[in-house]
DNA sequence: TCGTTAATTAACCAATAGGTTATTTATAGC
DNA sequence: GCTATAAATAACCTATTGGTTAATTAACGA
């Protein structure tokens, strides 16, 4: 996997027991043995599942006594969303409709305008 | 990577080059070859990452002649932006408004009401 | 300080991913 | 039928992923 970070992020969504793991946090905090608790796997694979996610910035962890508790960081999520958002107006009929309307007015004012901006 | 359909989806997301070639897509289908164009790594490379967007079902192929016609299929998008939603509260702050009011109004419901509906 | 609990790290393994070059398949054009 | 072009497939290599068990670290509690 290369480095940046849309690609680390939605690696890490690319996983049904770190999304699952995301869900649980969204009802609120826990720590490891919680979050392992509704999966037959191991408490290494949770532990190292925890460390994808929070090297993507999707959980912040704290310690309190001998306890490692994760919470949910939607900051990624965020940008995730952001980077599809691109794209819905292939899917999304009334986005499409004001994307057409945008389209319109974007054309006629590069009828009058010079070199109008490139989005992107 | 497990076979759930997220999964593949997010997994095929996450790599540039392959986001990339979606970016590519969004602008008008293309060959194979045109698709490499932009890119520094062999045509069998491209060959395969075409291969895991379709298998996501984020493009599908046509051929005519000896050319093999991608076209962008935004229905997985909009598969991974809706589990996305999901968390939309977390970080939209407009959504967050309207989702204590939604809530408020449920919990006026369900004063009145019996077994009212889970929301998943 | 010793035992218990929580979690991480180490060492290992099999499968997958992403790249390469060489070869094969399919079609067009003459 | 031969040659050129477009693309896929085969065979291979290395790094990464996701899992395991065993060992280590850290903190508590009596």
């Amino acid at each position: 996997m290369t480095t940046d970070r849309l690609s680390t992020i939605f690696a890490a969504l690319a996983d049904p027991t770190r999304r699952a793991i995301l869900a649980r946090l969204a009802e609120g905090d826990a720590t490891v043995s919680e979050l392992a608790e509704p999966f037959s796997i191991s408490l290494p694979a949770i532990s190292r599942h925890l460390k994808v996610l929070e090297n993507a910035g999707l959980i912040s962890r704290s310690r309190t006594a001998q306890w490692r508790s994760s919470s949910l960081n939607p900051e990624p999520l965020r940008e995730a969303t952001a980077w599809m958002e691109r794209y819905r107006r292939f899917w999304d009929v009334n986005f499409a409709r004001l994307d057409a309307h945008l389209r319109a007015i974007q054309q006629a004012q590069s009828a009058t305008e010079q070199s109008p901006e490139k989005t992107q």
